[in-house]
DNA sequence: ACGCCCTCTGAAAGTAAGTTTCATCCGTGG
DNA sequence: CCACGGATGAAACTTACTTTCAGAGGGCGT
């Protein structure tokens, strides 16, 4: 019976489901056909009964109730309420196309930019709901006692592992980023106990992030994943695991609300450990200041 | 006949409590004991089953369901998800500390991270809001017929840029991005009448993505401006300005929400010039995907 | 005061909903 | 080709919900 991997569900009472559409892709197909009618329309879902909610999915009841344990339930009657809670919380959709997510092919310029600062705005509020402040403790504790930091992404994911190393180092924590495998697989190896290694991929699926992350746990260093996928390979050589919580179009592949919720996450984590020295952070922040104002020009803002 | 009241409380959706409280005295003992229980605490009450809420109400289910009838419900699985919905839209706005835009410092995790999504949400929807769809779409028109562009920026605005050029190229548009000055300034040098030159600073005051753009523009190219001030000096140089509308707090100087304000701005611009020719972007996109999915491991699962 | 009737009430029977078990059916890897 | 393990639905089973019904009280007319 050790078998429900059950992601903890409980310290998320807004997010329900933002959760599920993060674990969608863990679920078994037949799971997957009911998580999509929940998420699709929670309030209705909600109004469903068990046998009503299996037909609908085209599936059974047993699987049904697998799908609440997946996700985090005791069972049906706990999913209804949840989701009945979260539907009503639900602001009203400020408009059917723009909810979608995706983008009408005849969409003007204006319709564009509500659907994408809806989506983008809604991507970071999500995933801030959904994050477990006890793990982010955990990761601002290992971050600041660490020794070194090694922060680890591809692609997309690298701009923002990049904007970390920038933020950690602004504030005198000693920080990597490496925008070449080889390089960061060999400083991974590099690393120790009490070192700490970020790896981020909104898949959790990039093999070459997941194997930079295995080779700095297996030197001993705290590893943290950041991904939107809570079950994803990557969260397997994580020590802690952060969720974003995106649901990406298919269209816009540039990927940008994923990276706003990356971002988001990353400066939480950024924030709690200047916290926690606020005088040394201080003076490190106005000394960077300082150092670059010799770039900048006029008063700032000039003419009437 | 005519028995049950039941009075209606379908067109009521929010005041089903008040509904209740309102009744109250109308109802039986044995009811009001139940009615009692469910305004005093409407979210565990729905967390109950009937026959618990029996017992707790020292009474009998039949109570119960004469009670859910009394107020005008089916029966007592609706119920339960009305109070749950009820419950849940009486939730409050997070926490008038979290307004306020600055971090007091003896904040809590959980109180950073409610109050660095607040600020990065808002960011992206007052930008959202402000910008000028006319001036988007002269962008757009300029940058789909372009020849070449470049994208410069500084610093964190850097990333942006960087991020600008990646989307951009990655939809078969001829885009660059120079991390350095003086390669920057060689290129602007090369560009001419019908390229376009993006600068991105959030001060507008940056003198070096001031300086390329000026160059640009004296080339014949046409340049836009992205920043938060929309007098700074950047936008003298500019054909097109475009502002954000990040109101960053003084401590975190890391200055995500301006990131995140710029980043919503150059993926509007991005869809409206993929939208301009869909098909063409589609291959294009899918193209790119394919040629990294060879870097993906696993089917995202595996338990715990 | 008595008894009739009417409402309130819970016990128990009945029905529907939810949960568990188990046999079967794949696809995977030896 | 077979053994294995996960996924799945049918059916057995349990729990929750609903209905029925008879008894307890209480007002009220005689």
């Amino acid at each position: 019976m050790a078998k429900s991997p059950k992601i903890s569900a409980s310290h998320e009472p807004g997010g329900l489901i933002v959760h599920i559409s993060g674990l969608l892709p863990s679920l078994s197909p037949a799971e997957q056909r009911v998580a999509r009618l929940v998420v699709a329309d929670p309030a209705d879902a909600a109004r469903r009964t068990i046998t009503d909610l299996a037909t609908a999915a085209e599936t059974s009841e047993a699987t049904v109730i697998r799908f609440c344990r997946s996700v985090g339930m005791d069972g049906y009657p706990q999913l209804r309420i949840r989701l009945a809670a979260e539907a009503a919380r639900r602001v009203e959709p400020p408009d059917a196309r723009v909810v979608g997510g995706d983008i009408p092919p005849g969409a003007d310029l204006a319709q564009i930019i509500a659907t994408i600062a809806f989506n983008d705005a809604r991507a970071v509020e999500e995933t801030a709901e959904q994050l477990d402040p006890a793990v982010c403790e955990q990761v601002v504790e290992a971050i600041g006692a660490a020794g070194r930091i090694d922060v680890y992404g591809a692609g997309a994911s690298g701009f923002v592992a990049s904007d970390f190393q920038q933020k950690l180092h602004r504030i005198g924590r000693i920080a990597f980023y490496f925008p070449d495998v080889h390089t960061a697989l060999t400083s991974a190896a590099l690393l120790g106990r009490g070192d700490v290694a970020v790896g981020i991929s909104h898949t959790g699926t990039t093999s070459d992030v997941i194997e930079v992350l295995e080779q700095a746990r297996a030197r001993g260093a705290t590893t943290v994943a950041l991904t939107n996928f809570p079950r994803s390979p990557i969260t397997e050589v994580a020590d802690h695991v952060l969720t974003t919580a995106a649901r990406e179009t298919t269209y816009r592949s540039g990927a940008t609300a994923s990276r706003l919720a990356q971002l988001t996450v990353v400066d939480c984590l950024f924030v709690g450990v200047a916290a926690r020295s606020r005088a040394r952070t201080k003076k490190a922040l106005e000394a960077t200041a300082e150092a670059v104002r010799s770039r900048r020009v006029g008063p700032g803002r000039r003419r009437a």
